[in-house]
DNA sequence: TTGAAAGCGCTAACAA
DNA sequence: TTGTTAGCGCTTTCAA
């Protein structure tokens, strides 16, 4: 059976030591090669269809070539643009991406960076993190680079990329404020992620900065970003105390609108309702959905960028496969974990309308 | 610094030797170690963090434990719930997924499968397959595993798991046939697609079955599977032909519909349009899509499981994580390779409606 | 049942 | 510049 040719194999067909062979076909080592080994060696490696051994040279470089994804539903649409940034970056790099996903699940968070852990990973994208995962939070003294992506952890500490929720929020909120409504109500995602608490925040900041009062009652929480949390968060809504409604999410944004309809309220002629990350399909629905849009792709890029750095001073290949970041990045504290926030854009459709 | 403890530190601090420690740490092994020793060696283990290196066992063992899943395009929503059923499988077998996406490029893609084999996967499960992909086709002389998912390659010869889409597609026809339209169309996805090919012979064959005509400008093709090629297609559609469509999939069938709305012609009074996959959101369009629904994540999981056999005749886990699939396999040949079609349910919305 | 020794394929010191 | 040697951490014959 002709196994698959080693670098012995060539070494002896181009007449050289397997460590020069080594060598040779090592681009960039200082210890260099006369140019006619060289070549000697790449025809031989060539004729023989000889592909280097990964397994062997992590064994012996201690590096894996593998980065861990880890992701809480690879169903929720608002993920596989991202993870497809983070994928297109880091193959150019050479780096592959083992995907792990979670199910929402912080005992499979746990098993699966603990895994992912044992495999070697050089690097960890994390787009799981509760508040106050624990999971996540050994990563902080981890020497495993991390990025977190999406959602981070309470007091920070790890480097970060998202959209600039709050000025998404911010511009959502202004815009209905621009329409004539006073009474504006919040239905919010699961208190336990950070992407949450920075829209509530917003949320509330935008008001104060509107001269709108502040009414607790208006704002409830959905446990979930789904359209079933958000039908049931609608639900304790009071009575027609709003005329418009910003949702944490599009999901929660569509739960809301059915839960609406199913009361017999209108949107947008009765409410008008806000949504968050620009979904596909959204522009289709029907109210089609106003919304805040993120740059997806350039998150999952601008992550894997920041991991790449991490893994090695910039080193390591080119990291093209995408724009530099034109978001804001937090540099108070040279030594700080990077933060990356990228710009939103508020799309404006028929969801939302003039205040009656 | 102290360094990952190793098999080594273990043996030493159960006072044994490497081997026994690797036997005893090694379930399933013919030759055991005594019950007090391998009790001994876990405790070590155990009070040491030992975690056994990837690394170094795949290079002795020749198994990567990485299988590669090769997607076209993650952002595509159909895939994505595919990938979860693969994931969950895979990695309750103990095997992790390097995740590839080709963006649709038949040069990717054989950059993605080569790069993929170079790192020893240990299987592969391929979603990208064009009917004539010189990449996928050399898979079939290939000692490396591989399973097709809802794309093949003509002629056949790999496993193959899809949805049993002829089916889905004559019941869509059906539905139409029994709401009295007679004179149907067909926007179909691109030609050099399997699956394209599937539908358009099962909406003919559902044509003829139903005594209809088969009017060849009835049926246009698409050349992606999206709402821009869609709406594109349909344009060529001649005038008022025909009153119902069946669209190659959803995303086509919301290009259909857009298309229509701007020349005037209502959905489903005029038209009746149908759809395939039963996409997320697709429920709530306007108006809601009739469509062919697909057990997405049974395609992922049977695929996964069909390419666990393959690595070793069902032994290496449990590869448990989902039902048993309900489809159809076919099994004239017994060596040939199996091909899993699972069952399409047709889901009735506001989008096709009687004919007038 | 356990120990000894070899080696998977590669890279990195060190020598020549 | 090239060859020698060693060894990454593990599994697996082969002996004892």
């Amino acid at each position: 059976m002709p196994r698959r040719p080693t670098l012995r194999d060539v070494a002896t067909r181009a007449g050289v030591h397997q460590a020069t062979a080594s060598r040779a076909l090592n681009p960039a080592l200082p210890g260099r090669v006369t140019a006619a080994t060289a070549e000697r060696v790449r025809a031989a490696a060539r004729e023989l269809g000889y592909v280097p051994d990964p397994t062997a040279r992590s064994l012996r470089t201690r590096r894996s070539g593998v980065v861990g994804v880890v992701v809480p539903d690879l169903a929720n649409p608002v993920l596989p643009p991202i993870v497809r940034g983070i994928e297109r970056v880091l193959w150019s790099a050479g780096l592959a991406c083992l995907l792990a996903d979670t199910d929402n699940d912080p005992e499979r968070e746990a098993v699966h960076v603990a895994e992912l852990r044992a495999r070697r990973c050089e690097g960890l994208i994390v787009a799981t993190a509760a508040r106050t995962s624990p999971t996540v939070s050994d990563l902080l003294g981890a020497e495993l680079p991390a990025v977190l992506v999406t959602r981070e952890i309470d007091g920070g500490g790890l480097p970060f990329v998202a959209a600039d929720d709050a000025a998404g929020t911010a511009a959502a909120v202004a815009h209905l404020v621009a329409l004539g409504h006073q009474r504006i109500a919040h239905v919010t995602g699961p208190l336990d992620l950070s992407t949450t608490m920075t829209r509530l925040e917003a949320f509330r900041a935008a008001l104060v900065s509107a001269s709108l009062p502040l009414v607790e009652s208006l704002v409830v929480h959905g446990d979930a970003f789904t359209t079933a949390a958000g039908e049931r968060a609608a639900e304790r809504l009071p009575g027609r105390a709003f005329t418009a409604i910003v949702a944490g999410n599009d999901m929660i944004a569509l739960g809301v609108i059915a839960a609406l309809r199913r009361a017999g309220v209108r949107c947008p002629e009765d409410v008008s309702v806000t949504g968050h990350n620009d979904m596909p399909l959204v522009d289709r629905v029907d109210p089609p959905l106003t919304t805040v849009a993120i740059p997806q792709d350039e998150i999952g890029a601008a992550a894997a960028r920041l991991l790449l750095e991490r893994i090695d001073g910039g080193g390591g290949a080119d990291a093209s496969g995408g724009a530099a970041p034109a978001g804001r990045a937090d540099t108070a504290d040279a030594d700080a974990p990077p933060r990356v926030l990228l710009p939103t854009r508020l799309i404006v459709r028929a969801s939302t309308a003039p205040a009656r």
